[in-house]
DNA sequence: CTGTTAGCGCCTTCAC
DNA sequence: GTGAAGGCGCTAACAG
């Protein structure tokens, strides 16, 4: 392993010479520049980060912690806050929480010893610790798609709107009793999407059943679960929304086991759409959330932190969650039997 | 930001003392460790990794380079290391390399200089070259799923005998004319995946027609792109083979598009199961690798050499695949309209 | 059992 | 425009 003194050596300059081409910086002559280039050329020198990082107090390294590595709808996160970083630069080290808020502390404290310059953070629950210690460091941070309880910058979707979306939709179907297949109770995304929920049925007059509301957690056995408790209900639920793509999976899994049909017997529409790659007819109307640029925009904001953007303004980015309508809710149903129910107006975007 | 330097002075003791602690290294009296650790705990102090691996000359971090962490398949492997390398105390960092050769090359001397312990590295083409320049640096190596054209460590799926076991299975249900929806051809997945089909119509008898050959890439695009294809040839096959996942979905596509039943009219069979997460009803017929115990694999392999397991043999594991028989497949064709092609034997499973 | 010394590979200051 | 010196935070080697 070669090491900056080796190239100076062979190229007859001082090691400072080389790590001023090496970094760009500071004045070199061009006639000495190709020496060293040369040098490093001949030798295959590379620079040693650990040193670089150690000296400079940059790793050119952003974390990122994410709760399920699995689901399509974080890789395509992943992606844009790849593709950010490395345009400006900067290399990503993943992590996988498992939606446990015990890893996620552990890969913070890792990675802030690892030095790493900024994080993108996706909170497995609504605590701030994890975010206080990163602050406390001094490290930037940027939280993504679900809030903490303390103000800091957020880039995340319109759960509240886009729920409302979803329901608003399935009102002008005609469905009234509509069931929510939640996810956790400490994750925002999961209240918001309630509380979306809870607009619209409140804007068309109508008084929410809590029997219809179930929290879980964000996985097909939850939604498997969720579906056969909500069918079991007398009377059962025209209509489903599941808060996310895995609970609407489980739960689509259990009406086909149940032998009920969507939509006919049932509509059913989720937050979050499931990649093209995986699926060979797109069925559920969902609410889509632009992943990727999401983590993008999220990376970009951090990084113009890190590049001194001190403005003590927290920023809260929200970005809309579009209405695509699919099979999984094109079944009418008939006028209410309630003759009380407000008519809301028919729109299938928002 | 608390050194070492500060917490010897706190506890009364020499830095050399502290690092003891934290390393668990050398011997450090019962009291005056508590004392250390004390002063640790009312410090926050956290050791700097970087300043770690710059003298101890070990990082505790292995890369991890894949073609793609779109694909569930990818990802579960990636959950195989990153358990495997945790529980030896060890952390991943992931890279992707989009198939790109180029990325793959950037990655490796990205990581080389953050002077990671070792690699686990899915090669996006059959080429030496990464592997060379990792080996050149003394960093210890394994390759996952993919042959390159030099001996090394390498851990991978029975990509030929999955598919001899799926051809057998297609020829078992009357099929003779089977089409390969193949991958790049620079892949030995790839290849392999076409030599199983070969071995299993050869001892079938029959010969194989090159028009039913296609070599694309791993992509839906291409799955879309090679059904079309084939279901133009006359006469048409009556069975496909995906050679992954992805392209599978691809054909399935086209093949919907067309009008084209599975299995009434058309059997298909593939390459990689897709995960339960996705799916809502399980149909295609797969040859079905174990893609977290492959990961995990790998990754105790890697770490065995890390550890010093200097033995010079190269060790080449190979995992069989799984055949899994559903929907897809289970239409059963009637005699061959020609009388001189063999019977094959009956097996479902190999 | 603990302290002292030296240096990992690099970059930043400061001279010149 | 270039070189010399010092130190980032830590651990290995050696004393004691």
């Amino acid at each position: 392993m070669p090491t900056i003194y080796y190239v100076a050596k062979h190229a007859g300059v001082a090691p400072a010479t080389v790590s001023r081409v090496i970094n760009d910086s500071g004045y070199v002559a061009g006639e000495t520049r190709e020496r060293v280039e040369r040098a490093i050329a001949a030798l295959g020198y590379a620079p040693n980060r650990l040193a670089q990082g150690l000296r400079s107090k940059q790793t050119q390294t952003l974390g990122l912690i994410l709760t399920d590595i699995t689901n399509p709808f974080w890789t395509t996160v992943a992606r844009g806050v790849e593709d950010a970083a490395s345009k400006a630069g900067f290399s990503v080290v993943l992590c996988n929480t498992d939606e446990s808020q015990a890893k996620q502390d552990q890969y913070a404290r890792l990675l802030l010893q690892k030095q790493v310059d900024g994080f993108v953070l996706v909170p497995a629950c609504n605590d701030a610790e994890t975010v206080t210690r990163i602050r406390e460091r001094g490290v930037p941070l940027v939280v993504f798609d679900r809030r903490v309880p303390i103000p800091v910058d957020t880039v995340r979707g319109d759960s509240e709107g886009g729920a409302h979306s979803l329901v608003r939709h399935l009102l002008a179907q005609g469905h009234r009793r509509i069931a929510v297949l939640g996810g956790a109770r400490e994750v925002s995304t999961a209240t918001d999407r309630v509380a979306g929920y809870r607009r619209a049925m409140g804007e068309a007059g109508l008084t929410v059943d809590p029997a219809l509301i179930l929290y879980r957690d964000f996985t097909l056995a939850a939604g498997d679960e969720m579906a056969s408790l909500v069918l079991a209900l007398d009377p059962a639920p025209t209509a489903l929304f599941a808060v996310n793509n895995f609970i609407a999976i489980g739960a689509l899994r259990a009406l086909r086991d149940a032998g009920v049909r969507v939509p006919e017997d049932v509509a059913m529409v989720a937050f979050d759409d499931l990649p093209q790659a995986m699926v060979v007819e797109p069925f559920l109307t969902v609410a889509a959330q632009p992943a990727y640029q999401m983590g993008h925009q999220a990376t970009e904001l951090l990084l113009a932190r890190l590049a001194g953007d001190k403005s003590d303004k927290i920023l809260e980015i929200i970005l809309p969650a579009q209405l695509v309508v699919r099979r999984s809710s094109s079944h009418k149903v008939g006028p209410s039997l309630n003759p009380f129910v407000k008519d809301v107006e028919l729109s299938h975007q928002n």
